[in-house]
DNA sequence: AATGAATGAGAGTTCATTCAT
DNA sequence: CATGAATGAACTCTCATTCAT
C-alpha cells in the first residue's frame, strides 16, 4: 500500500460530494494515478491501490475509465500534450535554431520535473496493449522528429555545429529524461539552476562545431568493454 | 511468448547434455534471460517464458537459480562489473579530467550496447526485493560517483569548466542511458560513429565555460510549461 | 478431495447469496475449514479443498482471509477462547482445589469433543509463521499455566496430594488431548459417561497421597525398553 | 535446512566409507530422518533435507528407501517394536493386572522419551498412503488392545476397580503420549523421577474404585463449554 | 553404487475485471 | 451511480521421483 502524502488529500475530497463535476473526478484519478505509478510503477501498482488511494471502491474506478490501460493512456497524453504544446510555441518563435533549442532545453526539464512530464518518461508503454503502445509511442516519435527539426533549423542558419540531428536529439532528450530517475519535486535543488546547468552544456555541445584537443586524437575504443 | 530469434539458439543445444558444463548453463540461463528481460521487461517475463525459451523445464531454472530475483541480481552484477572494469582502467590512467571523461563516454556507449550494460540500465530495480535493490543501488551510486570525481579532476586540472559535477555526471550518464532505449545492436549506424558523436557533443559541454550567446539571456523560463 | 457430509451443507447455500452475511460467511469458512482440516490435516488440505467444499472458488476465500494461515489462526483463536472462557468461570468458583480441577477435566472433555477445541489439540502449529507460532504458543502455554495454578492451590488447601503441579498438569492435559484422536461425535459412546469415567480417574490420581500398594515396590525400570 | 546438532554427526560418517555395511547405512538413515521428522515434522522434511543431513545425494537415499513413505514406516515399525517387546515381557510376567499396568506405565513413558517411541505418537500417520496407514494403524490398535487386556485382568484379579478398560487405557497412553510433546532429553528433569509420578499417579486413579468427594457431586457439565 | 540434472504435478497468492444489488 | 463479492487466469516456487551417466 503506497503512504498517503499529504499531497494526495485534496482529490480524495473530490469524491465524497456525490454531485461534483465527472469530468473533475476522472481528473482526479489522473492525479492520484500517475504519482502512485510513477512511485510503484504501473505495473506493480493495483487497480485497489488506486481506489484506496482515492478513497473509492474499485468498480468506481471503473466507472471513469473502461481499464487499468486508459488510465495510463491518459496519462501519456495529458504529459505528451505540454511537450507539444510546448515544441508548438517554440516553433513559432522567430528565433535562430540554437536558441530555440536552448529554450526547449529549459521548457523541457521543467515538464520533466511535473509528474505528467515525468510519467511520459518514466512509465513503461511496454505494459500497454499493442494499440495503445503504437499511439503512445507515435507520440513520442513525433517529439523526437520536432526536436531533430528544431535541431537541423540551427545547422541551416549555421548557429549549431554540423552534427548528425538524430543523434543528437537523442542525447538532448537522454540527458533531460535521465532527470525522471533523480529529480524529486521536494529536491532542495532550485529547478532553474539545474535548468540553466543543462541548458548550458548542451548549448554549448552543439555549438562547438569541432573540437581540436579531442578532434586529433583516437578517443575512440582504445581498449574495448564489452 | 517470445518469439525464438535465431540468436537464442545456441544456448538450447547446450542443454541437451545432461551432465556437461554446469557453468556454462548457468551463464546460458543469463544470456538468454537477459534478452528476454529487456524486450518483454523482468516483470512480463515469467520463468516459464525464460525455460521455454532454453528448452528446458521450468523447475530445472531453479536448479541454477535460486529464484527469479538471484537471475536478475546476477544479470546486474554482470553489466555493473563491466563498467567497474572500464573506470577502473581509465582511472589509472596518465591523462587530463577531461581525457578520462571522454574515454568514459566512449566506454560506457559501448557497454551500454552491449546486452548486460543495456540490463542494467533498463531493467527496473524496483521489482527486486529490499535487500536486492539495496545492492544494485548502492552499486549505481558508486558508478556515479566514480564519474563526479573524474569530472572534479577534471576542473581542477582546467580541463573542464567550474560545473556543478554533479549534475554534469547526470547528464553525461542520461544521455548515454538514453542509447539503451533505441539502440539495437542491429541496428545499420555504426557504434563507433555514435560514440564519436556522444563523446564530441558531451565533451564540448565540459570545456566550454560559459557561452557568451547564451549566458547573457533570460533563458530560463519565459514562459511556463506545467 | 474430501467428501462432502451432509453436515456441510448448510455453510454452501450461505454462500449462494451475494450480498448477506459477510460475518456469517466468515464463520462458515472456519466451521467448513476446522472440519476438513481437521480431517485431512491442514498441510493436506488445499484452499481449492477448502472453497470447493463451500461451493466458491479459491481467490474467494481471500475475501474473507488475508491466507491460509488466517484461517487457521482464526481457528486456534476460537479454540482458545472457549478454553478461556472455561477457565474463568471455574477460577472465579469458590470450591476446593480438587473440585475446581474436577470441573476443569470435564468441561475441557466436552470442550476437546468439539471442532475447534480438537483444532487446538490435534492441529500441527509448527504449519505456522514464526508471528503465528509465537501467538498460539502463547496462549497454549497460558492455558498451561493457569491449570496448573488450579492444581497447585488444591495442593495448598489439601484437597490435593502433594506433587510436581506441572507434571500433573501435564498427565491431565495429555489424557484428555488424546480424545482428539480417537473421540468421534458421532461415537455411540455417551461424552458424559466419557467425561465421568476422566474425572474420577484423574481425579483420583490426584487426591492418594500415597499408595501403599505400589509404593514399596522399585516399580520404575526394572528392565530397560529403549 | 535443519541444523546439525552434533548429535547427528555419527551418522555421516558412516556413509563416509564406501563399503560399509549397506544394512548399517539403511540404519543411519533411520535415525538421521527420525531425528528431523521429529523436529520439522514428515511433512516439512524434503528428501533433500535428510541426504543433506547424511552427507549424501538424494538418489543415494532412494537406493535404501524404494520412498520417502518407506522410510516413515519403517520408523514406525521400529518405534512400535520396542512397545511389542515391552509388552511381551510384561505379558510373561506373573504379576497382578496393577503391577502390569504399573510396569508398562514406566516402561512406555522410557520408550516415549526415546526418538522411535516419540516418532510412533507424535508423527502423523495421515502422511501415509492408505496401504501404509493401515499398516500402522493395525499395529498402534494392537498395542492398544493389549494395553486393555492388561487392565482387564487386573479388574479380574481385584487389583483394580471395575471400569471401562478402553477409556482407561485411552487415558493411560493419551497422558503418556503427551511427553511425546514436551519432553526433551536434554531436560533438566529426571527421567526416572517424571516416571515415577506418572506411575503414582495413573495407578492410583486405576486403584480407587469410588472417590466419595467426587462421586456424590453433579460434576458433569454443569455449565456448557461449547 | 552413486550422482547431477531434470521433471510433472501442484500449492498459495495476486489481480484486472465483472456481476448482482 | 456505486458497491461488496466473486472469478479466471497467471505466476513463483517446491518436491518426490526418475533418468543418464
Amino acid at each position: 500500500m503506497p503512504k498517503q502524502s499529504a499531497a494526495l488529500q485534496p482529490h480524495r475530497r473530490l469524491f465524497a460530494d456525490r454531485r461534483r463535476n465527472p469530468d473533475a473526478k476522472r481528473e482526479a484519478v489522473l492525479h492520484t494515478a500517475v504519482r502512485i505509478f510513477l512511485e510503484r510503477s504501473y505495473a506493480r501498482t493495483s487497480m485497489d491501490d488506486v481506489a484506496t488511494q482515492l478513497n473509492i471502491t474499485k468498480p468506481a474506478l471503473y466507472h471513469y475509465f473502461r481499464n487499468k490501460e486508459e488510465i495510463l493512456v491518459e496519462i501519456y497524453r495529458l504529459g505528451t500534450d505540454l511537450i507539444d504544446e510546448m515544441l508548438g510555441s517554440i516553433e513559432a518563435d522567430e528565433k535562430t535554431g540554437l536558441d530555440k533549442v536552448a529554450d526547449f532545453i529549459a521548457g523541457y526539464t521543467r515538464i520533466i520535473a511535473g509528474d505528467f512530464g515525468r510519467a511520459v518518461v518514466r512509465l513503461d508503454d511496454g505494459e500497454l496493449s499493442k494499440a495503445g503502445r503504437r499511439l503512445v509511442r507515435a507520440r513520442k516519435r513525433e517529439i523526437d522528429h520536432r526536436l531533430r527539426a528544431l535541431i537541423d533549423s540551427g545547422i541551416e542558419d549555421g548557429s549549431i555545429a554540423s552534427c548528425d540531428a538524430k543523434i543528437a536529439a537523442f542525447i538532448l532528450a537522454g540527458a533531460i529524461h535521465g532527470m525522471a530517475s533523480w529529480y524529486k519535486p521536494a529536491s532542495p535543488m532550485d529547478l532553474a539552476a539545474i535548468a540553466g546547468q543543462y541548458v548550458r552544456m548542451l548549448a554549448a555541445g552543439l555549438t562547438a562545431g569541432d573540437l581540436p584537443e579531442l578532434a586529433g586524437r583516437q578517443t575512440i575504443a582504445p581498449r574495448r568493454f564489452e
